[in-house]
Order: C-alpha cells, then sequence, then structure tokens
RNA sequence: GCGGGCGUGAUGGAAUGGUAGACAUAUCGGACUUAAAAUCCGAAGGGGGUGACCCCGUGUGGGUUCGAGUCCCACCGCCCGUACCA
C-alpha cells in the first residue's frame, strides 16, 4: 500500500476530535503545563513562519501529554490593527467584517496541519467579550494609579489631517497624501510603566529558561543609568536642568544643548525668527530613534550663556540642537567635545572649543577627529579632577565624582531609565476603546463598569464606518460619541481614542485560562493553569511584546486578576527563526506597447519571478517559459511583493501536513531562520513514505519470524529514544530529526525478528508522534498498538542499553589528530596513558624522544604534546 | 546612530573547549528495468603522495589554551529591534 497523507490525516484528525483529546480542563492529578505559541494576527493567509511556530509549539505540546502532563495550547488572533482600516480603505467594505472573514479562513487553513490545540478556547481580541473584559482591566488600573494621561508627539498629516504611523511614513512624507509630516503635540493616555522600570529590570535576574540575549535587550532597553543632574545658573538669572551620566568630563564643557522642545526654545520662537525656523526644521523630522539618531547634528546658538560650574569665571553659550530629545532626562545637556564624538562632531562643525578635560601630560592628548573616549585612545593614564586618578571611566569612578558634586552644592545624583511611559492612545477606530467620558462638568470620568463594554460602532443607526473620509470615523459619528456623563448625568462625550493593540496581545496568555468568564479572569482557573510554561514566538517581540506583558502581569496582580505567581507570567521562552525562501530574478525588458507611458520602450526592469515559473539545472535557475537563466537571491524573508511566498496549503494538498511539519523542523535549528526549498520538502515526503514503507514489511511479516541482531536493533532504538528525549526537551528538533533519520535507516536494514523489528517501529511511530502525527497514529494502527498513540506514554531509554563495553578515543599528538585507539571503557588513566605511547602515530611523532605532557580526558580524548 | 544576534563543503546544517562537516539536498557511480521514474547500495571539504601518510580548511586579522567553529579583542557582511507594523 502506498502512502497516501491526505486519507490518513483526515481520519485521523477525526478521531482526535471525537476523543475530545485536546481539550484542556483542570485536573487534580497530573502536572498542568501551558504552552502557547504568539498568537496571530488575522492577515487571511497563514504562512510557513506560522506553520513552523506552532509546530514547535505542537511538538512541545503533544510531548508533554506523552509525559503524563495536563496540557493547554490554544489558539486565538490579534484581531485589531491598521491592516483591516487599511483594506477598508483600499477596497470599502468594514474592518470587522473582513477580519472575521480572515479569522474564518485562517482556521480553516490551521485545522489540516493537525495541531494539538484546544479549539473551544479560541477568541479574537475584537471579540466584544474579550475587548469588554480589557476595559474592565483598564478601569482596575486606572483606579489603582496605573494609567496617565499626558501631552505626547504624534506624526500629523496636515493634508490627511490623520495621526500617522511611523510606518506610514516615507522619507519623511505621508504614505497617502505625500505631504510634509509634521510633529504634533496631542493629550494622550499612558501606561507608567516607567514607575515599574526597577521591578522590570531586577526581576528579569530570576528568567532563567528565557534566552539570555532577550534578558539583555530588555536590560538595556529600560537602560538605567546613575548620572548627575546639575543646575547650570544662567547669566541672566534663572537655572537649566542638565542631566548627564558622565559628570566626569565636566572640565570639558564647552557648550549646552537644549530641545527643539524645551520650554526655553519655546520662548525664544516668537523674538527670534531664526530660532524659530530652526525648531519648525525640527518638528518635520522623523520621530523614529533611528532617524533621529542617524540625521545630521544641527543646532543653533541662542544667545543665552550659562555659567561654568567648575571652571570659576567661564561661560558656556546655550544652544538649540536637534538631536537633544524633550522626553529624555531633563531636554537638555552639556557638550564635551573632547570625549564624546557626537559632541565633537558638532563642535567641529560650529567652532565651539575643545578642551581636553582629563588626560595626563604624556598621554594622548590632542583630540583630532576622534575624540578621546578611554576604551578608544591607548591612554593608560586618567586623572579625574574630582574624585582622584583612575585608570578608566568606572561606574566607581562617576559616583565618587557624583559625591563631590553633591558636597559642593553643585548638583545631585539621579538614577534615570531610558525607559518611557506607554503610550495607548491610537487615534483610529479599529482598537478597543477608551472606556472614559470627557463631561464638560466633571472633566474626564471613568465609564461605569455596568455599562461595559463600550462597544465600536458598526453601523446600526444609519452613521456608516466611512474609510473614504481621512480621520478617526468615531470623531465623526455623534450617535456613539454623544453620552451620558457616568457621574453627574448631564451631556458628554466618549474618549474617541482607541488602544494600542499592544495592549490586546499584553494579557491574552490570561483570558486564554478562562476565555468566556465575566470577568477578565477567573481566579480558580487562571490560579490553576498560569504560568505559561512555554512561550514561542519571534524574535522581533523581544522588547515591546514581552516587556509590556510583564508589566500587564504585574498590573494584574496589583488589581487581583491574577496570582502573586504570576508577576512573570512566561516561565520560559523560545524565540524561533523565520522561513525563507529564494528569489528569482529576472532581467525584462519594455515593449513598444506597454501600457504604463512611464516606462520608455527598450528599458530594464526587474521581475520578481514565482517558484513555479522557474525549474532548477545543476544549481542554477532558468525559466520554464523560454530557458533564460534567472538570478536567485538565497534565504530571503517571504513577502508577497518578492513573489517568494510559499503557501502552506499547496504543500499540505501535494504532500500532507506531516511533511509540512517535518520539514519545518528538520533542515535548521529552531531559534535560526529556515529556507524552504522544494527539494526539502520532497525529501521529507520521502523520508516519510520509506517509514510508511517499513511498517508495511514489517506488518508482512510472520509473527513468529526469527532473525539476528536483535540486540544492536534494540540498543541504536534505546541510543535513539534518548537521542529524540533530549532533543525535543532541549529545541534541538533538527538535531531530533537527524537521530530519526539514521534509526530509520538502521531499521531499514535490520534483520532481526519480527518481534525486535515490531518493537522498533511502534517506538519510531512514538518518538516522531510529536512532529508528524497522523503518520504516527497510522502505523501504531496498523501494528496493533493499544487506543491513539497520543494517549501512549512516552517511550524510556533504558540505562543498561546506552553503555557500550568499549570506547574509542582519538589520539591527538600537539592538539592534531593523529590516531585512535579502541580501549575498554573501564581502563584506567594510566593504562590509557600508556596504550597511547605505545601507538603507531605517537611513537611516529616521538622519534624515541619523550613526550613532554600527555593529556587524558577519560571517554572522550588522548593528546599528547611532543 | 544605538542595542542584540548570526557567519562552517556546491546547498541547508551537525559538533557539553576534545576525531570539523553528523543528518539531509544537489552531484557522481552501481543494482533493478527494454527504458525512464520510483526504490535500494555506495562515493564525496580542498590540495599533494604509488603508499604509509602529509599540508590547508569554520567571514577577516590578532589573542588565550595541551587543544578553539566554540572563549576574548578588533574589523567586514547580513538579520532583528529602535517605543504608532504586528
Amino acid at each position: 500500500m502506498p502512502y497516501t497523507p491526505s486519507e490518513i490525516e483526515a481520519r485521523w484528525q477525526a478521531a482526535w476530535q471525537e476523543s475530545e483529546v485536546f481539550k484542556a480542563a483542570r485536573s487534580a492529578d497530573k502536572p498542568k503545563y501551558y504552552v502557547l505559541e504568539m498568537f496571530p494576527y488575522p492577515s487571511g493567509r497563514i504562512h510557513m513562519g506560522h506553520v513552523r511556530n506552532y509546530t514547535m509549539g505542537d511538538v512541545i505540546a503533544r510531548y508533554k501529554l506523552a509525559t503524563g502532563h495536563n496540557v493547554l495550547h490554544p489558539m486565538g488572533f490579534d484581531a485589531f490593527g491598521m491592516p483591516a482600516e487599511n483594506a477598508a480603505m483600499a477596497s470599502g467594505g468594514h474592518p470587522k467584517d473582513w477580519t472575521y472573514a480572515n479569522i474564518d479562513e485562517m482556521v480553516a487553513q490551521m485545522k489540516p496541519l493537525g495541531l494539538s490545540l484546544d479549539w473551544s478556547r479560541m477568541f479574537a481580541t475584537c471579540d466584544e467579550e474579550y475587548y469588554g473584559q480589557q476595559q474592565a482591566l483598564f478601569l482596575d488600573m486606572l483606579e489603582a494609579g496605573f494609567v496617565d494621561r499626558k501631552e505626547a508627539t504624534v506624526n500629523w498629516d496636515p493634508v490627511d489631517m490623520t495621526v500617522l504611523a511611523n510606518e506610514q511614513v516615507i522619507d519623511g512624507k505621508g504614505w497617502r497624501s505625500g505631504a510634509e509630516v509634521e510633529r504634533k503635540s496631542l493629550t494622550q493616555w499612558f501606561f507608567k510603566i516607567s514607575d515599574m522600570a526597577d521591578e522590570l529590570l531586577r526581576a528579569l535576574d530570576g528568567l532563567d529558561d528565557w534566552p539570555a540575549k532577550v534578558r539583555l535587550m530588555q536590560e538595556n532597553w529600560i537602560g538605567r543609568s546613575r548620572g548627575l543632574n546639575v543646575p547650570f545658573e544662567r547669566t541672566d538669572g534663572g537655572t537649566i536642568d542638565c542631566y548627564t551620566t558622565r559628570p566626569d568630563t565636566m572640565r570639558g564643557a564647552s557648550f549646552i544643548a537644549i530641545a527643539p522642545d524645551h520650554p526655553i526654545s519655546k520662548g525664544l520662537e516668537a523674538e527670534r525668527p531664526d530660532l524659530a525656523a530652526f525648531i519648525a526644521e525640527c518638528r518635520k523630522m522623523d520621530t523614529t530613534e533611528a532617524a533621529m539618531e542617524k540625521a545630521e547634528k544641527k543646532g543653533v546658538d541662542t544667545g543665552l550663556t550659562v555659567k561654568h560650574p567648575v571652571t570659576p569665571g567661564a561661560t558656556l553659550p546655550v544652544w538649540i540642537g536637534n538631536f537633544v530629545l524633550m522626553d529624555y532626562g531633563t531636554g537638555a545637556v552639556f557638550g564635551c567635545p573632547a570625549h564624546d564624538q557626537r559632541d565633537l562632531d558638532f563642535a567641529r562643525k560650529y567652532g565651539l572649543p575643545v578642551q581636553n578635560a582629563f588626560y595626563m601630560p604624556g598621554d594622548q592628548t590632542e583630540v583630532g577627529d576622534e575624540a578621546l573616549v578611554p576604551a578608544k585612545t591607548e591612554t593608560v593614564h586618567y586623572i579625574d579632577h574630582f574624585a582622584g586618578v583612575g585608570e578608566a571611566t568606572s561606574q566607581e569612578g562617576i559616583d565618587a565624582t557624583i559625591d563631590w558634586f553633591e558636597a559642593q552644592g553643585k548638583g545631585k545624583g539621579e538614577v534615570k531609565f531610558r525607559l518611557r511611559d506607554w503610550g495607548l492612545s491610537r487615534q483610529r477606530y479599529w482598537g478597543c476603546p477608551i472606556p472614559v467620558v470627557h463631561c464638560p462638568t466633571c472633566g474626564v470620568v471613568p465609564e461605569k463598569k455596568e455599562n461595559l463594554p463600550v462597544t465600536l460602532p458598526y453601523d446600526e443607526d444609519g452613521t456608516p464606518i466611512d474609510f473614504s473620509v481621512p480621520g478617526n470615523p468615531l470623531d465623526r459619528h455623534p450617535s456613539w460619541r454623544d453620552c451620558t456623563c457616568p457621574k453627574c448625568g448631564g451631556a458628554a462625550q466618549r474618549e474617541t481614542d482607541t488602544m494600542d493593540t499592544f495592549v490586546d496581545s499584553s494579557w491574552y496568555f490570561a483570558r486564554f485560562t478562562a476565555p468566556h468568564a465575566d470577568t477578565p479572569t477567573d481566579r480558580a482557573e487562571a490560579d490553576y493553569w498560569m504560568n505559561v510554561d512555554q512561550y514561542i514566538g519571534g524574535i522581533e517581540h523581544a522588547i515591546l511584546h514581552l516587556l509590556y506583558s510583564r508589566f500587564f502581569a504585574r498590573a494584574m496582580v496589583a488589581t487581583g486578576h491574577l496570582p502573586e505567581s504570576a508577576s512573570e507570567p512566561f516561565d520560559a521562552l523560545f524565540t524561533q527563526g523565520m522561513v525563507t525562501h529564494a528569489i528569482y530574478k529576472s532581467i525584462e525588458t519594455v515593449g513598444d506597447n506597454d501600457p504604463n507611458p512611464a516606462l520608455r520602450p527598450g528599458a530594464k526592469y526587474t521581475k520578481y519571478r514565482y517558484p513555479e515559473e522557474v525549474e532548477h539545472r545543476d544549481g542554477k535557475a532558468f525559466l520554464k517559459s523560454d530557458g533564460r537563466e534567472v538570478e536567485i537571491v538565497p534565504s530571503a524573508k517571504m513577502s508577497k511583493s518578492k513573489n517568494n511566498v510559499v503557501d502552506p496549503l499547496n504543500i499540505i494538498r501535494d504532500y500532507g501536513a506531516d511533511t509540512a511539519r517535518w520539514f519545518v523542523l528538520s533542515d535548521s535549528p529552531p531559534e535560526r531562520d529556515v529556507e524552504w526549498t522544494a527539494s526539502g520538502a520532497e525529501a521529507a515526503y520521502k523520508h516519510l513514505s520509506r517509514v510508511w514503507n517499513i511498517c508495511d514489511r514489517i506488518g508482512a511479516m510472520d509473527p513468529e519470524a526469527p532473525g539476528t541482531g536483535d540486540d544492536d536493533l534494540l540498543r541504536a532504538m534505546h541510543a535513539c529514544i534518548d537521542d529524540v528525549t533530549k532533543g525535543v526537551e532541549s529545541f534541538g528538533f533538527n538535531a531530533a530529526i537527524a537521530k530519526l533519520y539514521a534509526f530509520t535507516a538502521t531499521l531499514q536494514k535490520s534483520k532481526a525478528s519480527h518481534k525486535a523489528q515490531r518493537e522498533a517501529i511502534m517506538t519510531l511511530a512514538q518518538l516522531m508522534a510529536p512532529m508528524t502525527p497522523h503518520l504516527a497514529e497510522d502505523i501504531w494502527a496498523h501494528q496493533g498498538g493499544a487506543g491513539l498513540v497520543v494517549n501512549a506514554p512516552w517511550p524510556v531509554a533504558d540505562e543498561a542499553m546506552l553503555v557500550s563495553d568499549t570506547v574509542t578515543l582519538p589520539i591527538q599528538v600537539n592538539g592534531k589528530r593523529r590516531g585512535e585507539l579502541t580501549v575498554p571503557a573501564d581502563m584506567e588513566k594510566a593504562e590509557v596513558e600508556a596504550a597511547a605511547l605505545a601507538s603507531g602515530p605517537v611513537q611516529r611523532a616521538l622519534e624515541g624522544g619523550q613526550p613532554k605532557k600527555i593529556i587524558v580526558v577519560p571517554g572522550r580524548i588522548v593528546n599528547v604534546v611532543v
């Protein structure tokens, strides 16, 4: 019988569904295990990245099920956000209809993968049931003091009269209008995450099962620093506060730079047209950090001066700098060109003095085009004029300098964090409405909980949700916007800002424990299921999503929605790589009758070709249509515009879900990118067919058939159990699969008895079950296994079968391999040494002399130094 | 710019500081076949040598070590994030 995945897979998916084996319920007699993959945005199509992500989670979930755990493995959709509004703008329709249609489609695409999901817990964040509870949570957080309202700058499109997301600003212009984008200040809602900075930083230490790189990125993002706040005295009265983490360079200060939004800058705007023009120019700058940092550093002199705090009689000019951010520190910095590259570039450009602050005579003291930064110069000596002599800048030295300034009454030590408060306001329709009202009498008033959910208007009363007009439709919807004040009962207006979609994804993991509870969580369920034991997702979420979720978990503990133990909601985290695919590029020539008048006949352009359009020969790719060679760009991120997206549905149709699952696990370590190749998918399919054929062959054997090599086969089997178990537990799926390939080859060639071969194929099926569950069930059933393999306990390796009597040691001479030695496994070190010395390669190398040293690492290696 | 990561045969990759290239793809050879496909068996980092063997080799340049793909320093290239993409 041939291997027919389409038939096999449908059959076993039905069997799992019937037995409700993946439905999670609390249980007293099993340890719980909560495995979660980051839920998808409902774009409409699942892609290979999803398949890879969910397959990894599924391997863990099925393995934990087999090792006796009570597993929770849910799935949902992160369903609010801009793409739904963009779709509505592009082709009409309503974001809600578009989103739910996409969800239906994606669920239909995910089900054939045979994932061990509890679909009964599924929800979308745009469900009224979900976002209503999110509003309740928001009100609790507001009451508990986690929420704030303050001014913040946004990208403003002056033509469309709308706020733009960073990705909607292209080269400083609005993506639709093409108008020059401006910064605008709006009063917005914030979560006070910066109040929790220290706690979020400290708790990173306890996250032992998180990747070190993610902890490090979060640490740097939170960015704790202890520095000095110095009030520089203005010569015309008043002070300008500057914050610095390098107070030791104070003697080298040559100017003060303040932010364009600084109150002093704004105060000067009216009387100084030159400053006003510069500030206006700064307001056109991109608000992203990357753009700000990369932009050319520019400034203008305000004409104001301040007294130098430590050099008597000296004064410093005050400049406005485009590189100073009002959001950081005090919105003002002092510049020390000698010891900071950015300040040096600025000083050279504007002819400001460069004063060496602390190097000793004889050190490199000339400042050229490169600032003298301790790590970058050969200078050994370094005088800290305030705290003594040291060798390099250290936190101790800086702390001593801060002490000196404090003792002099010239400044104050302060701990600051880079982390800023989380602005959650979005001026958009398709998001969770912020449940507050603005009352002319009472001001900002929280909505009453019994009035929740504050639902998004659809078009119930004839006010259509129209995206052809720019701006937020909620602003133009009087019947929704007008309401009564919950406090005084007078006429009031709803808040029209909706919440950042990161809010939706910051607590969904808690909601999965009781997705239909009439409070944000059900404490009995949350107490039982939390924490997430294993969280799996992309590295692109290493900072924002994970940090926001950590903040939310703490806020939910404080408001009684989660147990104290859930302050850190994710016990273990794994970040997986992307699925990539080669891009095929052909060079085309514009024809005479090209309909696009902008394209001149004869001009060349690049066309991205679909994988189906090309064929491979000798490592090159050629167009099937006319045989022209096309350029191959390997390992590019799958992207619609590059025509290199492989649709999982096609793979499932051609080869089955097990093949797709096996392939995405097999070729690359999970944390790295994997390149999808047609040959790889083909190979996966061939292997699964091979396993199926072996099962068929063993099934046809005489049950009493004797054979030879039973012991060898069973030893290989136990070694495989051991390797696969370790591989699955450590996310070494690709290595585990390599071992399964090897064991399959052993079994294929085996001449062992039917009894041994049957044991081997059934164990192989169990070991493959987390990866290729349908095939495993089929083999299990064919061999007469009891029940479903999904319910069978995980095989345990017999330790006695793993040890060998002898061991082969490589022999090195001066660290280079020169031979090997097979000795009894328990041989004494001295005997191994003697045997190594007596071996041919060592004798040749010694040429009759004596070795300088012999290193014997038992069971591993012998190295002779001559 | 800043923070984090990655870089190994023709290709994807394997390798607790201990035999570099497991396993797989592509390639080549063989078996089976009228033939092809499928399947099965085998070869294979580069160079030299009749051979025993020898030299070179994990992005580049240094360093630590008996021993470095792995640890340290500098550089190059690519990827992720950079707070309103999700």
